[in-house]
DNA sequence: CAAACGTACCATTATATTCTAATATGGTGG
DNA sequence: CCACCATATTAGAATATAATGGTACGTTTG
């Protein structure tokens, strides 16, 4: 399509198109997943999880529960810090949010 | 999904885990794709366009194009109808609050 | 330091997406 | 009705993603 003049008299419905940020394409990528939603949901109520525990509950093997679990980090969904010999994951409210937030700004962009 | 009460107790903090209905599913897998997000910047401000029009401006073929189209329309991102031999898509904003919507509920029960 | 444990990484294989080319379908106009 | 145009559908090849088993790395503990 035509490029669109950035300058124009900006009435107040029309928002220019917004492309998504790197980020947020991570984001969407990382949720559509149905692994990885199962995944998420052990994550409920700030519980904070093991990648050995998220492989029992979620039923894969301990090596695909650490690349989903690094694929969520990149993300935005998770964040992880290492407690003696374990690492354990948790949610990441903060990322999920801002990554909510561009998606929203992206899709009233199609107004 | 397994029905969950809705008279439980609320108190303010914690949220039952929520499963992302399939339609959001569909709605995650369907953005989480440069071509199709380039495909939904081209239906900026309510813009209606056909699946050759579609084509020409994101650069792929009216095969590809049409397929696109109906992944998009499947994750309740845009609708179609028939005018003339030409069928116009364009953005579906209802679809997409509600998705929108969803995936919000989902990202809260993980706080 | 050596053994044990948890996690991350690697190579391989299974599975799913995405594109292209060819063809079928449906609406339009002579 | 027949030719035409736009779109949808199908099959197949190229590519990407996801799981597995084996192994290496970092941490703790004796």
């Amino acid at each position: 399509m035509a490029a669109r003049s950035k300058s124009e008299a900006q009435s107040c419905a029309a928002t220019e198109p917004v492309e998504l940020a790197a980020a947020t394409h991570d984001f969407l990528k990382a949720l559509a997943s149905p692994t990885r939603q199962r995944i998420m949901l052990l994550f409920a109520r700030g519980a904070e999880l093991s990648v050995n525990e998220v492989a029992e509950h979620a039923g894969v093997s301990q090596s695909a529960a650490s690349q989903q679990l690094d694929l969520l980090r990149r993300g935005g969904i998770v964040t992880s810090r290492r407690d003696g010999k374990a690492v354990l994951y948790r949610a990441d409210k903060q990322g999920s949010a801002a990554a909510l937030a561009d998606l929203q700004a992206y899709l009233q962009s199609c107004c």
